[in-house]
DNA sequence: CTACTATATGAACAAGTGATCATATATAAT
DNA sequence: ATTATATATGATCACTTGTTCATATAGTAG
């Protein structure tokens, strides 16, 4: 019983007989799309990488500052950068040894702050 | 020199010397709230829920019309609805033995597509 | 060149996640 | 009551994730 779910088309005949489920399956985002935008939403899940990319929603920091504000250590910290700039969340400008992060543009300062609408509400 | 990152101010000398790092700690989030901001996105960060959630974002589900649609278990879809309830992201309503889910408001719906757009865009 | 500082990265390991299986609960039908 | 269906949940396990440690790279100063 467990597999009939997706060969039939919906809970044997009681739904309402798979109009809509036949509607949602065509609208059905595919894997690769789900992927994606599950990647990115990954990335903002996770405690660190909110305080980092809230640090710098406000301004443009050095990794050593942001090591610093964040109170976690510089080799964490390029590890979550890395995988931030691989989500296309933020850029950096290096300068000498420094090297500058800030938001990838003012997107990602929406998308955080929604998140943060969503948790404050209620 | 590892820990000293975070019981000076900064990079040593280097950076401007603390002024936007005594802001960016003072404007921090606290662990708590990071915590709950990022727990919402991580809930967002699954292929899976992704595909359940957009699919609710058109039109209303019973948990074995989601599983006929994502082509996935009956009992994962009750796990991961489980999930998106507890994240406020959907609501249910019961109606004889089926549950009906959908997004528990617009707002779901907006930061999901905000998500597809970061996706698309480029 | 040598020493120092800023950042990046690979390895390793503990902790967390998501699917499946088995089973429980609840509603409906006979 | 018995049977069937819809959903929920606990246990398990392979897999992923985030931090730390050690080390590499790269820029700067002496």
């Amino acid at each position: 019983m467990e597999q009939l779910h997706y060969t039939t088309d919906a809970c044997e005949q009681l739904c309402e007989p798979s109009r809509h489920v036949c509607l949602a399956k065509a609208e059905l985002l595919v894997d690769e799309d789900a992927q994606s935008i599950a990647e990115t939403f990954k990335i903002l899940g996770d405690p660190t990488r909110v305080k980092i990319l809230h640090a710098l929603s406000k301004r443009e920091l050095c990794v050593c500052d942001i090591s610093a504000v964040i109170a976690i250590g510089q080799s964490a910290v390029s590890h979550q950068l890395r995988l931030l700039r691989g989500a296309r969340l933020v850029k950096h400008r290096k300068e000498g040894k420094m090297v500058w992060y800030s938001l990838d543009d003012e997107h990602i300062s929406l998308l955080l702050a929604q998140g943060i609408e969503h948790v404050k509400h209620r």
